[in-house]
DNA sequence: CAGTTACT
DNA sequence: TGCA
């Protein structure tokens, strides 16, 4: 049973076991070597991010002087996206069962000090359906808040196995990560945190 | 345009 | 927490 913060904004907390989350982590793993972490920069300034991305699917979510887009290849290796692991298919399909299939997992690498302000997951075609986002590895503090910057937002502690939900009149909430709590889970050997978000991008 | 950072 |  989730927790519901906000109309849509769905906690589900240790929706994955220990287990899951070092098969998961794996799987992760395996596409790293395939489609390495980039550090995606800002449009126009071209300031790095600080944190590292990559994705898997038939789409990624990428950043660079010319603008956020999604695109199908790696900007570096410029080869496809690999395949999304079934268990993240699997995943999408018991907390999400009426959206349409994801396109693109974006993997979030967050080292120890690495944050993400805040913002709106806004790039897609289609709000319909939701944002679920998998957390693996060190506790982050995550905060989120309406459709507009301004106003009131909350913070929570997403812990390892922790799967929040981004779904109806919460699809376009800010949301960001102010930071991490480093030494909260021994799941990532070089310390960190990796962050799943699935997405439908296209019109289903 | 912006998922940025700095400062209060 | 909110603003530039």
């Amino acid at each position: 049973m989730p927790l519901e913060l906000q109309p849509g904004a769905l906690w589900f907390r240790e929706a994955l076991d220990r287990a899951a989350q070092a098969a998961l982590l794996a799987e992760i793993r395996a596409v790293l070597t395939e489609a390495p972490l980039f550090t995606p920069t800002m449009p126009r300034s071209g300031q790095p991010f600080s944190v590292r991305m990559s994705n898997c699917g038939p789409l990624g979510w990428v950043s660079d002087v010319a603008g956020y887009r999604y695109q199908s290849f790696h900007p570096e290796t410029r080869r496809p996206w690999p395949a999304m692991p079934p268990r993240l298919m699997d995943l999408w399909n018991r907390l999400a069962p009426e959206a349409a299939p994801p396109e693109a997992c974006l993997i979030n690498y967050y080292a120890p000090e690495a944050r993400m302000s805040l913002h709106q997951d806004r790039d897609e075609a289609d709000f319909t359906a939701p944002v679920l986002s998998v957390s693996l590895g060190d506790t982050a503090v995550f905060r989120v808040g309406g459709e507009t910057r301004r106003g009131p937002t909350r913070s929570i502690h997403l812990a390892s196995g922790d799967v929040f939900l981004l779904s109806g009149p919460s699809r376009l909430a800010f949301h960001g990560i102010d930071r991490l709590l480093p030494g909260t889970s021994r799941l990532v050997d070089e310390g960190g945190r990796f962050n799943l978000t699935l997405r439908r991008v296209t019109a289903a």
